[in-house]
DNA sequence: GGTTTCACGC
DNA sequence: GACGTACGTGAAACCA
């Protein structure tokens, strides 16, 4: 049984340059179309196994259409050239892939694949096309189906004759009388004007074909429709003309000679590399290996087996080199050494037993070029030795330089400034079940060739962290940061295992009774945490109504399961489940699982070089989700406990900083004001969206305005104001209108940052932290939009984590200078929290606001509150 | 092991 | 006219 496939190459480069994201590699050649046609191509030939194969092009500007049409195609816009120029790379796939394509002047990739399924049908052979132009249903017959890209590119819906008559109720052939009426805005082909889907269905069921509408206008109801279709009979047939694929052209190619063979040679896989289609080469059979470019450059390295002072210079490049992620409880394999001397590897037990090589490390006066500053030193703090003279860190700097870059990883850092000597650990070590420690030869290898690349790497991060005026920004903060986060990670929070035991036990009970509870008022016993199952029962079993759809079925969430509360008790009970089964398997149980047996704290890992905004993120544990907003959940709080006896929790939250920040960014008067005279900000915004005076502001205007000024804040849309308060879009945006009229400076600001993001390429926040926004020019409405609100929120959010990150530093200093035994804990992105002797309290209670609240001098105060407790529940 | 859905915080 | 919409982390189900 032969099966053909084929391809509207042009069609679809066009979809996945539009889909995705404008990639590059690190020559700049941007990839996005050639990865997403490669994506598809490979899974088109998985899912069909075609004996034949065919990608098939348009040629040049002109085809025989315009001969009928000058005009056809006229609106269309020129090619972006970031597309054009993937087209030969993609040609070029092609023929490393065996897999043959074609174009023929003067006609259309349509025309060809018309064409060459009428001439397989002939033979009885199955041919499925593949497009995202929905022209090309017309083609649909007992032995031709056709794939349309949904969305994304790969996501594809199968058409035949039944699913065509299904969606459009017709014959897959009279899809061009639909086109003559219709018309089709891109390819400029006018049809009847006023004339759109609904009615040309209705026609066309009622007659059959264009033609025959024409011949019986008589019947045609309506007064207007006849004036329309009688006075644009031509152009109606044109259209129709236009809109009818040749399957008659001149193609001179054979179809016996399409035949594919599916082969992924050693040059596609170099492609592959190239284009840095990593995850691709693992598909086509290629994992990509440590060997390859790097390993055919040669690096001299040596392992040391006694430490010789004249190898540990002032100035070096140190890697600490440890396989687990997380850090507390990393074992050390070596260390990395690199500098004017040359590339060591010192094994643990050389380096360990080595007073010599210990004292270098905890020396001051060195300048250490070091990966992960912070990893390093808590790795090392584990194994009782403090690292001293980090003088810079490379994936802070890299970070700092473009936060955007997916890893920082050193050999991806590396790479880009073209340093091609060193892998990544993934490809060296291996990643999951499939990681090991290579012999001690390799090894060496490896680490040494990191310590070389982050020597010669610093000098050029550091230049351009310079040019991005990002030094001050580097050296002052980030970098001390590094170590103030490293301690409170090391230091640990204390954690009442009992207490969460009792909490889990009583939440155990109550989630047993509520099963059962459901079970019974659903009458059948299902797994209430699968939302595949509890979709069943809910939409279909007991009917209740479909609010929403996911892709894979009915969306159970929360902001549906609301929407149906009174519709049945069950609702209720499955809000309630999901609350307390949340509260259980993550915090109880999941912080259970993460006390530290050496300790008995929990230990976070901060993630400083993640988030885009510069924001920290907390991981394994999480302690910067831990439940406040619901009694229940704020329980968990109740945990969370100093580590001495007489000792208090003390936090200490900036209000309102984001909109403070705002104010002070946006010049804004009207904002200065009201934080200069301290107002309530939700309130002073309600009376000025609402035009109310103080006392007229209830409680729901309050709540309204609250979500707009969250909005503001967190740069959401029209769309999601809209669902935060259930209200229409229309009604958001009127909102958010009327919030900019009240707002004047901040009105100019949104419209001054995206003038500028689009200038720049970049937004900036107060200390030159920088978030790049290429998508800004982007065509696509929703990347572009998207990007928009980012350019007004990142300088918001950003610039509030750069001030609390100042507090971070000077409070680490404040505590010193005052030798407070006081310890600082945690961060929650606006706030802070300690632990501390209680005598120590009334102290806090007076400089951590004073710390916090001068962390930087705005056009408008900061404000701290603080409070205590035996607690993190009580410190309230 | 990867993806999807849901839910927690700011 | 539709698109699919703050950022993070983590658990469980489900599919392969």
């Amino acid at each position: 049984m032969k099966k053909l496939v084929l391809i509207d190459g042009s069609g679809i480069a066009y979809r996945a340059f539009f889909a995705l994201p404008l990639l590059n590699n690190d020559k700049g050649v941007y990839t996005n179309a050639v990865y997403g046609f490669t994506t598809m191509l490979l899974k088109i030939i998985e899912t069909e196994k075609p004996t034949h194969l065919l990608v098939a092009f348009d040629a040049g500007k002109t085809t025989f259409r315009h001969k009928t049409y000058k005009e056809y195609k006229g609106t269309r816009q020129k090619t972006p050239p970031e597309l054009s120029e993937q087209l030969p790379l993609i040609r070029e796939l092609l023929d490393l892939m065996g897999i043959q394509h074609y174009e023929k002047d003067q006609y259309e990739a349509d025309d060809i694949i018309g064409t060459l399924s009428k001439q397989a049908q002939q033979k009885g052979w199955t041919t499925k096309v593949v497009t995202g132009d929905k022209d090309l249903l017309q083609l649909v017959d007992d032995k031709v189906t056709v794939s349309l890209t949904r969305k994304g590119i790969t996501d594809m819906d199968d058409y035949d004759a039944a699913k065509v008559f299904e969606r459009y109720e017709i014959e897959p052939i009279r899809i061009i009388d639909l086109k003559g009426f219709m018309g089709d805005s891109s390819d400029n082909i006018p049809g009847v004007p006023g004339v759109g889907e609904k009615t040309a269905i209705k026609l066309l069921k009622q007659f059959g074909s264009l033609e025959a509408v024409f011949e019986d206008l008589e019947a045609v109801s309506g007064k207007k429709l006849k004036e329309k279709l009688e006075a644009n009979q031509d152009q109606a047939v044109m259209s129709k003309q236009l809109a009818t694929i040749d399957i008659h052209a001149p193609v001179d190619i054979e179809l016996d000679r399409l035949t594919y063979q599916q082969t992924f040679s050693q040059e596609l896989s170099e492609l592959f590399k190239e284009l840095e289609f990593s995850s691709l080469l693992n598909r086509i059979g290629f994992e990509e290996t440590i060997a390859g470019e790097s390993q055919e450059i040669e690096v001299k390295s040596e392992v040391l087996t006694t430490i010789e002072d004249s190898l540990l210079l002032k100035e070096s490049a140190l890697t600490v080199e440890i396989l687990e992620e997380n850090y507390h409880y990393a074992e050390i394999l070596g260390f990395g050494l690199a500098n004017e001397k040359g590339c060591y590897f010192v094994p643990k037990d050389v380096a360990f037993s080595s007073e010599r090589f210990k004292s270098w490390l905890q020396d001051e006066t060195t300048r250490k070029i070091v990966y992960d500053r912070k990893r390093d030193r808590v790795a090392l703090k584990w194994q009782g030795l403090e690292l001293k003279g980090v003088h810079f860190d490379i994936t802070l700097a890299s970070y700092l330089i473009d936060p955007s870059e997916s890893n920082h990883d050193l050999a991806a850092i590396a790479k880009r400034r073209d340093i091609k000597y060193v892998y990544s650990d993934e490809a060296f070590y291996g990643k999951g079940a499939k990681q090991q420690i290579p012999d001690e030869d390799k090894l060496a290898d490896h680490v040494a060739r990191k310590a070389k690349a982050m020597l010669e790497l610093e000098p050029l991060l550091a230049e351009e962290l310079e040019e991005n005026h990002q030094s001050s920004l580097f050296y002052e903060l980030e970098m001390p940061l590094a170590d103030v986060l490293g301690e409170m990670e090391f230091k640990g929070v204390d954690i009442s295992e009992t207490t969460l035991k009792d909490m889990g036990v009583e939440l155990n009970d109550k989630l047993i009774q509520l099963e059962k509870h459901i079970h019974a008022l659903a009458g059948t016993e299902f797994n209430i945490n699968s939302p595949k199952q509890l979709g069943e029962i809910l939409f279909e079993k007991m009917n209740l109504p479909v609010i929403k759809k996911t892709k894979t079925g009915y969306s159970t969430s929360a902001d549906v399961l609301e929407k149906l509360q009174g519709h049945h008790e069950i609702i209720d009970k499955i809000l309630e489940y999901r609350q307390l089964g949340k509260l259980n398997s993550t915090y109880i149980e999941g912080l259970l699982k993460v006390i530290h047996p050496k300790t008995g704290k929990i230990h976070t890992l901060y993630r400083q070089a993640l988030t885009q905004t510069g924001r920290l993120s907390s991981t394994d544990p999480n302690l910067q989700n831990i439940p406040i907003r619901l009694e229940e959940g704020r329980k968990i709080r109740k945990a969370f406990i100093p580590s001495k006896k007489d000792w208090m929790m003390f936090a200490a939250d900036y209000s309102q900083i984001e909109l403070r920040v705002l104010a002070h960014i946006a010049e804004d008067e009207n904002l200065i004001k009201a934080f200069k005279e301290d107002m309530d900000i939700h309130t002073k915004t309600a009376m000025d969206v609402f035009g109310v005076a103080e006392g007229e502001v209830t409680s729901l205007m309050r709540r309204h305005a609250k979500a707009v000024n969250f909005g503001i804040v967190y740069g959401i849309s029209d769309y999601g104001l809209s669902q935060s308060l259930g209200i229409t879009r229309k009604e958001a945006g009127e909102f958010i209108e009327k919030y900019l009229d009240s707002y004047p400076g901040v009105r100019r600001y949104m419209t001054e940052i995206v003038q500028q993001a689009k200038h720049d390429g970049y937004v900036t926040t107060l200390l030159h932290r920088r978030r790049y926004l290429p998508e800004i020019t982007s065509r696509n409405f929703n990347r572009r939009s998207f990007a928009e609100r980012t350019a007004m929120n990142t300088p918001i959010q950003g610039s509030a984590a750069d001030i609390i990150k100042l507090a971070m530093v000077s409070m680490a200093e404040r505590l010193k200078e005052e030798q407070l035994e006081a310890n600082m804990l945690l961060q929650v992105h606006d706030e802070l929290i300690f632990e501390a002797p209680k005598h120590e309290i009334d102290r806090l209670k007076i400089i951590v606001p004073e710390v916090m609240e001068n962390a930087k001098a705005l056009k408008v105060p900061l404000k701290v509150e603080a409070s205590y407790g035996q607690t993190w529940y009580d410190a309230k």
